[in-house]
DNA sequence: GACAACCGACCGACCAGTCGGTTTGTGCGT
DNA sequence: ACGCACAAACCGACTGGTCGGTCGGTTGTC
């Protein structure tokens, strides 16, 4: 009846859509329980059942947990990246633009106690294949900052620095202040952040933060 | 958590010497295999398997996987924090105590990747259990530099600073910089030592860092 | 009738921990 | 010196519960 010629257009927009969106449907519910329970912990079936999906339904958007899980991280991490980027650009000097990218992700995590943690801690337990992609995900925010602290450094705006380790360990610093918060009930990360942005940019040989008030406009 | 029957019945000095021995070369089998892969991914067969000696028989000395894994932990931590404390004992003035804790910590972990990752990463697979003893453990180091910063402070070697926020911005540092070295073919901690240095001092405020780097091996 | 989407009972690899048993060391009575 | 008793130390085959992943089948749509 049909002529042989029309099923090279398999999938409509609207069912490309929709795909998209079931997928969107799994990935948040696979973010709550991941971030519930860590990678292991974490079970398959139960991110079935917080989506009302069966697990051979779950299987066919996605290959294994693993990916899964990697997807989650990923699409976490972008928002994450894309929020710092944003609030990088909004300001009007390069070390203003790391310094608000800092302020950005501080506040992000601070706000969602449980995407910190997933973000932070919980992939740990796969091994090497996760920790690739912390690093990957680690270096998009390190390029941020040290490009900025590049651009600070050739405006005269701060002394002459590694600025790759100065992104190290302004990330490092956040992390530790997160995990910290995350763990032993240390204070929030917003709480710290006037006086953690004060000893990072101090680390880079500003010895007077302005009230930051100087260049506002 | 405790060792099988310590009844105060009469074990005599040697064999009691003869157990613990025994309960090192286990130690030492276990920090081996779960420095290689990871909490979940070691198998206690393996740890028999490196003490010729059968699971009842480990079974005999540990209560559990995970007990025998904290004891790992423990046994490294008191390793390094002692290292780190006498290196600050050496200096000869609260900052460089500091300084000097820094650097043996750095050192330390340079040399032996393999602790540095079981020490700062493997763990995590084990849920809320090892973050717990992560911060114990990350307590005890923060506490060594915040001291020395107190002091250093109530001497007017730095400046008016929230200690406490600069000993974790510190460790998150050390923690950053060795990760990266880790999963990403970064230069070695030790490398990176004088840089690093640089930068914590100057965010604690000392403009003008000591070029004194004796190292504490 | 073709195919994407979804179902859910089932499989089977995996491995921490157990347990009945054997060996080794120690003390004691004779 | 010798055997006897008893426990510490050690053995290793086995169990039992857990899940990731599969697959033959059903539904909805064009």
């Amino acid at each position: 009846m049909s002529a042989p010629l029309d099923y090279f257009k398999p999938l409509s927009d609207s069912s490309t859509r929709q795909r998209t969106q079931t997928r969107e449907r799994i990935l948040e519910a696979a973010e709550a329980v991941f971030a519930d329970n860590g990678y292991h912990e974490a079970l398959v079936d139960e991110i079935g059942k917080k989506t009302s999906m069966s697990k051979g339904g779950l299987y066919f958007h996605f290959p294994s947990k693993e990916d899964l899980f990697f997807a989650v991280m990923d699409r976490l991490a972008n928002k994450l990246v894309k929020r710092a980027e944003k609030a990088a650009d909004r300001a009007n000097s390069p070390l203003e633009s790391a310094e608000a990218a800092l302020d950005a992700v501080l506040s992000a995590l601070s706000a969602q106690r449980r995407l910190a943690r997933l973000l932070i801690t919980q992939g740990y337990s796969m091994g090497n294949a996760f920790e690739c992609k912390r690093s990957e995900i680690f270096d998009r925010f390190a390029n941020v900052i040290s490009q900025n602290l590049d651009e600070a450094k050739s405006d005269g705006q701060i002394s002459d620095i590694n600025t790759d380790l100065a992104a190290r360990v302004w990330l490092g610093a956040v992390n530790e202040t997160v995990v910290h918060w995350l763990f032993s009930d240390g204070p929030t990360p917003k709480e710290t952040a006037s006086d953690l942005r004060r000893l990072l940019l101090a680390s880079v040989q500003v010895s007077n933060p302005s009230i930051k008030s100087k260049d506002a406009v």
